[in-house]
DNA sequence: GAAAATATTTCGAGCCTTAAAATATCAAAA
DNA sequence: TTTTGATATTTTAAGGCTCGAAATATTTTC
């Protein structure tokens, strides 16, 4: 074997970078792929956006009711862009925002009867579509790539506290 | 083995379909975490953002130059898109429009040799940025979730065709 | 040539997003 | 109790990305 093949350590320092690279790229097409398919399907099917199909789906988890700045942490977002959203589910009759007993600064924001049932349709759904996008794959696989992302998730999340 | 805690196969399917769910909010919370701070970033140390950084990109791979409908092919935007970043990094003299010698309908986007030294600057950032968030994987992992991701983009894309 | 297809741009509209200013209220210290 | 500082939310202003449809210009096809 000869020597030159083995590459230098610099060499191998910026194929491993170029590794890291391709790696999100990759990641990130596979979720773009999967996630223009969700929003397409949402608006086709059910005339909604994803951000409102996230916030309802926060308040599905929450039935007790969210103030708006649970929903801005949650959602990450901030606060106005939760304005925006909110009242447009208000308008839609999907969600209401209730005062506060506690905290007279603070709205509440509960689901509706009709919200509810409307966003079970919906989620139902959804997740028949994610049973479908991911039926390639074996179940071992998909265990897999679960742990792999709370891996991940670990990783990326304590570089991008710092900043 | 008491009989009852096997689930039937209504159960097993349901807690199936519910993996799939799981699965795919974990793969969007990473790439959100991630694609959120590689934006911060673009933005605070270069003042820019990520659909111009990703045209300036596909220009990189092709050094010689590509027709707007191609930009629009490969960053998978409708060309009204195109017209609007490329006008941006135009204006900035990142980027020059020129004519078509072959189809006087057409232009052909370059990168200037500003844009090619500026590209060349934040491709170096972006890809430590990568080394840094992937960093508390073992490469091991690493490979794995490259393969594992691949399996599930030829799965995605075969669903998502359809619709 | 006329008709159909192609390459782009323009226009209108919607949404998300942020940052900063404005309100209102709460909570704690002086 | 009054003041002061923090908190909860909304409003406002501006910027960007995005799409879809209509408008232009040009090429290709029949």
């Amino acid at each position: 074997m000869p020597k030159n093949i083995i590459p230098d350590s610099e060499t191998r320092a910026t194929a491993e970078h170029a590794k890291d690279l391709r790696l999100w790229l990759r990641m990130l097409a596979c979720t773009n792929l999967i996630e223009n398919h969700v929003r397409a399907r949402l608006r086709s099917d059910f005339d909604i956006t994803l951000p409102r199909f996230d916030l309802m789906s926060q308040l599905e988890r929450s039935p007790q009711g969210l103030k708006m700045g649970e929903l801005s942490k949650r959602m990450m977002v901030t606060g106005g862009n939760v304005t925006g959203i909110t009242d447009q589910l208000v308008r839609e009759g999907l969600v209401v925002r209730e005062d506060s007993p506690k905290d007279r600064r603070a709205y509440i924001v509960k689901l509706t009867a009709e919200g509810r049932k409307s966003f079970r349709r919906m989620a139902e759904a959804h997740e028949g579509w994610m049973v479908a996008l991911f039926s390639g794959m074996e179940e071992r696989q998909r265990d897999e790539l679960y742990d792999l992302l709370a891996s991940l998730k670990t990783s990326a999340a304590k570089v991008a506290a710092k900043h």
